[in-house]
DNA sequence: GTGTTAATTTCGGTA
DNA sequence: TACCGAAGTTAACAC
């Protein structure tokens, strides 16, 4: 890695064009040729980069980046402050501890949180355009079809929108109403589900957790 | 900014939980006291991070960052390799051109692009599901929503047909047709658009662009 | 500030 | 390899 202090400015020519004014930057030049270009604040984005695979060409003031579809990124240096290299090797990567996956173990191992009576079919139940996330018969053995957001938005009321439209053409199945669960629900998102006839039910992870974590029991 | 190259391991506690094992990593510290640990490869997304606004706490071998939600970043350094310091002041900011807002105020402003006697109702129409990003009316009097894409794809078309079904029910703007405005219409999504009655129409970007610039006028 | 959509999205999975 | 869905998404913009 090659790190860069640099009065610069850069322009962007690909899918769109974006240009930054003259000033003092970090360019971060990586093994595989990528470019970062940050400035001291805003988040983790850079204001301007190029991805990974592409090449740098230095000429005297004037970086060139190009990737494979004939994107470039332009970089006038007009002064350097720093320049260092350093070797860090492959780096042995990140192990995550993800949230909605575990909601759904959760909810299908407390499926009656839908109602007395619930009883599940199975998780991840399969389609021809993609997996359902909890097939559920309610007290009367009629089938319920789960969909499951962390966050509750339009496109997951029409993921299950599509999902009801196809396991309703499953007599064994057929009627399948659906159910939208999520931690929360945004409004146009209810709106549209109430509008089809879809359940929607907000999630408490701390208390489905609660129940699974004996030290949460009072009994 | 602060550059520090250090072995180092990495803990993130807060949405989810992520561990970065013991290994060289550069950590790039902001002014604003927000933290970016990268490796010398992947995208421009560092391995973990911690958002603006949050603390650092510096003691022998760890850093401390926490932000306001109480979710913390946690770097054990074994090993210093680099540490410097560089003033960068404010940036003045990306200026960018071709995105889908520039569309929309260009396609705004010239109407007319969609025919003879065009007016333009108002940009970002809003309905319970979300804002239509023109509402026209045609030479008759008709209503007209459209919907603009950079790249008009299939999903894009979903999204046109549920404001058409919405505004359908007005009796005061139906009927209504729609209109699926891009710079580039893939063939899957023109082929549903046509099939559902939805016309499409392909945007030059630089002809609107000339329009609103008097240096590019021939009289 | 809230809420919604776009993004040079990136990233990970599966078929 | 391509498509699909999630992301500690982040960023821009309207109300």
């Amino acid at each position: 890695m090659r790190l860069v202090i640099a009065r610069c400015s850069v322009d962007y020519v690909g899918r769109l064009t974006a240009h930054l004014p003259m000033a003092p930057r970090l360019l971060m030049v990586k093994n595989d040729g990528s470019v970062l270009v940050h400035s001291d604040g805003g988040s983790y984005k850079p204001l301007n980069w190029m991805s990974p695979p592409c090449r740098l060409e230095e000429a005297a003031g004037l970086w060139t980046v190009t990737n494979k579809a004939g994107e470039q990124l332009l970089i006038t240096i007009e002064e350097i402050l720093h320049d260092s290299r350093h070797e860090l090797g492959v780096d042995p990567g990140l192990v995550k501890d993800g949230v909605e996956a575990h909601l759904q173990v959760l909810l299908a191992a407390h499926i009656q949180t839908l109602g007395e009576g619930f009883r599940l079919v199975r998780r991840e139940y399969p389609t021809a355009i993609g997996p359902v996330d909890i097939l559920a018969r309610d007290a009367s053995g009629a089938t319920v079809a789960i969909e499951i957001k962390r966050r509750g938005e339009i496109d997951g009321v029409e993921q299950l929108t599509r999902y009801l439209q196809l396991l309703n053409r499953d007599p064994l199945l057929s009627p399948v109403r659906g159910v939208f669960a999520a931690q929360e629900i945004k409004p146009q998102a209810r709106t549209l589900a109430t509008d089809r006839g879809i359940d929607c039910l907000v999630l408490d992870y701390d208390l489905l957790r609660g129940k699974d974590d004996p030290s949460q029991r009072l009994f």
